[in-house]
RNA sequence: CGGGGUAUAGCGUAGCCCGGCUAGCGCGCCUGGUUUGGGACCAGGAGGUCGCAGGUUCGAAUCCUGCUACCCCGACCA
């Protein structure tokens, strides 16, 4: 393609609303442009991204005897009636206003709505129906372009079969099916096996990618791929313990001592000495919590160990419970229900709030001073501790999902009579599994993975060209005629070729350009080195210059290709 | 939805506190010329309802009120 032709809006500034690398560079390489918060126009070469991920995905789905769909995105608002979905997706989910249909958020329902038409027989399945399309989800908040936006493209999937066994083998083509996706794009995944959550159902997996502008905090280990979200994620830590002999309960006075570090500054103690409390109200009902040292309460634990939503108490609270201000409350004399972290399970001699400001009392013996105490895991894991699973140092940052991978059982086929007859003539639900990809985040993720302060490092399988050729000088006739030979003999030998064939842009305006599109070659026509008939290859990723001759360029450029 | 921020030409911005503007600058754009291996130079030029609507004032980009849009943090997230 003829860059002097092409619709490729370069910027050399930061557009003021962008933040994360990822939008920043499609910005500035003419990928996309906004139209709106979370709504993002594809320029043609960014759409040439998309194309190149879609068909990565249609070659993996098709291996595994995905059917590619079409299915509407303007849906009637009964069908979603039927699973009690419409109330579910609340705010999110947009609604006409001149006719009774909503925007489809994802495709469950349509699905089940064909299924249960014609799938009527286990000899029917299994199947494996898919789409790559725009859903709608009017997002409170979308952020960081395109990886959060209210109208995105997503590969998603569905499985049919008879029983959990046949879900079983489904969902392990779809996993196996979507590594191969993730790997063939380039991206350092990994995955993460996340609780079943509001979709229901009995198994899904994460498949993520860690960056800064994620929005899910996970624990990574490098050494065996353990992965979890914080919220559940657990680590390998020494318990405090006990000592040998338990010291008398003591009150000390401690005029201003707030934070654990101010009082292991005090008493000259390590924070593992102390026990932090903090007041939960559950269910109308203060619980204190007991955390060693500075160690955080995690909440989605705490909800779990309690089996119900909590939330901090208020600082008026406290007092009205505890007696004291935070930072003064312990649990000797509280008389409400009391859990420690497992971290400090039946220690002794340690130091905590007295529920009387300005007070702390030292000696205290979980076994013996408190009778009442329940252990849980609270805590959140931390970077560096140690891998519950092989020992090594968890990693924890943040994520961004790419892909989810769910067994939905029967929830959709049983509410909406999605039925089929079993060999024995016995009718039973569908039993389902629903796979999604945001085709998006698959290209804001590489580009978050791979960049630098020039622009923007294309993996070779998903970049727009594979080569971008610049003539230098083309005033110069020489340079003209060269590189067209050289754009005819690249794309005869069926090489994608991006061609700055751009007569008023100087040389250091189209390396910038090209550096900042990113292509992984570039091919470079400039007099001096055309005088030795010779071309330049630059290799965008590492920046590696080679002269190569004109003859059989191609051939030569092909061979880098193959090795980067 | 709560908190914070921003809105001036296609992009990036100055001016706003302390009203006097005929709104300044860089990039980009147009014309002509020179240049040509890391976002060139010279000369000339076009381009603005200062987010919108009210108000205060002799006078508003600037002060006040309301609204809208966008960004960030949080809440939420099949």
């Amino acid at each position: 393609m003829r860059q002097s032709k092409s619709f490729i809006p370069t910027l050399k500034e930061v557009p003021n609303d962008a933040v994360v690398p990822s939008h920043i560079l499609m910005l500035r390489g003419g990928y996309v442009r906004a139209l709106a918060a979370g709504i993002y126009s594809f320029l043609p070469l960014g759409y040439r991204v998309v194309k190149k991920v879609c068909e990565i995905i249609r070659e993996e789905m098709d291996a595994i005897g995905g059917q590619e769909f079409h299915l509407p995105a303007l849906n009637p608002r009964e069908i979603w009636e039927e699973t009690g979905r419409v109330q579910a997706f609340g705010d999110t989910m947009y609604h006409l206003k001149n006719r009774d249909y909503v925007l489809a958020p994802t495709h469950e329902e349509i699905i089940t709505f064909h299924a249960r038409k014609v799938v009527k027989s286990y000899k029917d399945m299994p199947q494996t129906w898919y789409q790559i399309q725009t859903k709608f989800r009017n997002e409170a908040r979308p952020r960081s372009g395109v990886i959060r936006g209210r109208q995105f493209l997503m590969k998603d999937s569905y499985s049919l079969d008879v029983d959990e066994e046949a879900l079983n083998k489904s969902y392990r083509l779809h996993d196996e099916a979507y590594r191969k996706i993730f790997t063939r794009a380039g991206l350092n995944f990994f995955v993460v096996g996340a609780s079943s959550g509001a979709m229901g159902g009995s198994g899904s997996e994460e498949f993520m990618v860690r960056s800064d502008a994620g929005e899910d905090v996970v624990a990574h280990c490098e050494g065996c791929g353990y992965a979890a979200n914080l919220e559940v994620a657990t680590s390998k830590i020494d318990p405090v313990g006990r000592e040998k002999d338990s010291r008398e309960i003591y009150e000390i006075s401690t005029p201003n001592v707030k934070s654990i570090d101010e009082l292991c500054a005090f008493l000259n103690i390590n924070e593992r000495q102390t026990a932090k409390s903090r007041v939960y109200i559950c269910e109308n009902t203060p619980v204190l919590i007991l955390m060693s040292g500075n160690d955080e309460v995690n909440e989605t634990k705490l909800q779990k160990a309690l089996g119900a939503d909590v939330r901090p108490a208020h600082p008026d609270e406290l007092k009205e419970i505890t007696g004291a201000d935070a930072g003064s409350i312990g649990p000797v004399g509280f008389t409400g229900k009391i859990i420690a972290d497992n971290r400090i399970k039946e220690s002794n001699n340690l130091f905590s709030g007295a529920n009387k400001n300005d007070f702390h009392i030292g000696g205290i013996d979980f076994l013996r001073d408190l009778p009442n105490i329940q252990y849980a895991d609270l805590r959140s894991v931390e970077s560096g501790e140690g891998c519950p699973n092989c020992g090594k140092p968890l990693g924890v940052f943040t994520a961004i999902e790419l892909g989810h991978i769910f067994k939905l059982g029967t929830k959709y086929s049983a509410s909406m009579g999605a039925n089929y007859l079993t060999e024995e003539g016995e009718e039973k639900p569908i039993v389902m599994g629903s796979y999604g990809i945001g085709v998006e985040r698959v290209i804001a993720c590489s580009i978050e993975q791979s960049h630098d302060e020039y622009g923007i490092v294309w993996h070779k399988s998903i970049a727009p060209f594979q080569v971008h050729l610049l003539g230098l000088n083309m005033k110069k006739e020489v340079i003209v005629e060269a590189s067209e030979k050289v754009y005819k003999q690249l794309t005869d030998a069926g090489l994608e070729v991006l061609f700055d064939d751009r007569e008023d842009a100087q040389a250091g305006f189209k390396f910038k350009d090209a550096d900042l599109l990113g292509m992984p070659i570039q091919v470079i026509i400039g007099e001096k080195k055309l005088a030795e008939n010779k071309a330049e290859i630059k290799i965008r990723k590492s920046g590696e210059r080679l002269e190569v001759p004109l003859e059989n360029l191609a051939g030569t450029v092909k061979e880098l290709l193959d090795k980067i």
